[in-house]
DNA sequence: CGTCAAGAAAGTGTCGACACTATTGCGTTC
DNA sequence: GAACGCAATAGTGTCGACACTTTCTTGACG
């Protein structure tokens, strides 16, 4: 084994300053466990040790287990009655399968929004493009990616349905790592404003066919270039121990 | 010595498989709170105490807060971080909203059941529905629950995305506890035969125009129904006094 | 040599205990 | 008499320990 005795940096999210007191180990574990799926730094299939996991994050098994059952609940990892959790592999058909799945939510959810958002409310979607729209294609990865969600979601937002909104950011939050990969690709990010604009303006007209073809159109188009991100981001993984490429680390 | 007595006997719910099963002590806590929760026995809005709960189920904290961190996962309750576990209230509008969802993904089912599924899966189906409408309305309510739900689960299996099942068995977990008490009322046991009976068709037609329109219909159908099933129910739960001795079993 | 079993090691599932936070009840002050 | 703070209580969040299960190792037997 390799050196597993260095902690590893508890990453938190920056909202909170009061109570830093508790700052909740299971919550901290949660976010971080994720991120160490997302990134692969836990690989598909691989079984997962809860002790070597909490000793590299410095907390004991209990909130461990916990976010480990979240996660599971969520769809991340696998729990085998009494052998453990288990690394979830998304293979590509189970990729596939959840790209589905948004496609399904996203346009129900633009069709609810056309059909229930007052005119102001689409003026905001109007807005929070616009006013991302300037500087999108040089943004970093990680900010284009949080914008398109937060777009997205935005759709799901003022479809006036808490649920969409819920299961969006879930699957979301299953894909990221993937959607990351292929944004770093860059391989169509002048099709995407487009889209996204083209999008915002089916919604000012409340043409719910036009949006939901687009948005059909618009995640179908990603989902080619994710298949082969999908193969890159497992080479990647696999790959014999050179790490010589320039990982996609900047000041994290 | 594990021998504990059991004070509220934990029973083990049929439903639906979601992942994993065992009989260990999370697992059953798990069915048994979420029986508590379905069944009202547990009251919205209100909060859960840790210790008493597991007291009365005769374990430590440890399987119930595993099982309340997976219930919280799928939306039955809401963990506040230092204040503990509260019951997930289902306002009238949040059941809408659930409703919704439900309606959305089972007609996303249909649509690629129709495009995909083999001739002989889509025989399947007919042969499931046909195998069950013989006694369907002389069944009891649980039956006719239990029946209904693997009728639509089946449409989502032959959908062949794993994720429309889940999220399907998710959304099912937590309205049963209102389609309970809807059929209980018995208010439109033969629509309800006529629908199912009608979607059959239009599968094994592939027409998904209509068959989508079934669906819709049919659900809507049911979500004025359960609107007053739900005031009964609220009504029944927070109704003083006599509802001692006969709440659970309350037969045709 | 390969198979298998028994024991050792590793790992999960659950427990009771303790620290810290929130809530409740009480007494003081104005 | 009411508002405020302070002490006491109740309850959650986390820990280390231990029982039980699975997996690995080793050595005897064919």
């Amino acid at each position: 084994m390799n050196e597993q005795s260095e902690t590893i940096a508890m990453s938190e999210s920056p909202a909170e300053g009061e109570t830093r007191r508790s700052a909740d180990s299971s919550e901290r574990a949660y976010n971080t466990i994720r991120k160490l799926l997302v990134e692969f730094k836990l690989k598909p299939e691989e079984r997962i040790n809860e002790v070597q996991l909490s000793r590299s994050l410095g907390v004991s098994r209990t909130p461990i287990r916990e976010a480990l059952n979240r996660l599971a609940s969520e769809g991340f990892v696998s729990l085998t009655p009494n052998r453990g959790f288990f690394v979830r592999s998304l293979s590509t058909e189970g990729l596939l399968d959840l790209y589905e799945l948004r496609t399904i939510i996203e346009c129900a959810a633009f069709r609810l929004m056309c059909q229930r958002a007052e005119d102001d409310q689409l003026e905001r979607l109007r807005a929070y493009w616009t006013a991302i729209v300037e500087g999108y294609q040089d943004h970093p990865p990680d900010v284009i990616l949080a914008e398109d969600e937060g777009f997205h979601l935005l759709i799901a937002e003022l479809s006036g349905n808490p649920e969409l909104v819920h299961q969006l950011s879930s699957i979301n939050a299953r894909i990221r790592f993937i959607r990351r990969i292929q944004i770093e690709h860059r391989t169509h990010d002048k099709a995407q404003v487009s889209s996204h604009s083209a999008i915002v303006e089916a919604a000012m007209n409340r043409d719910i066919e036009r949006g939901v073809e687009l948005l059909r159109n618009h995640i179908e188009m990603t989902v080619s270039a994710t298949q082969q991100a999908l193969k890159d981001a497992l080479l990647k993984v696999f790959a014999p121990g050179d790490a010589s490429s320039k990982t996609r680390r900047r000041r994290a």
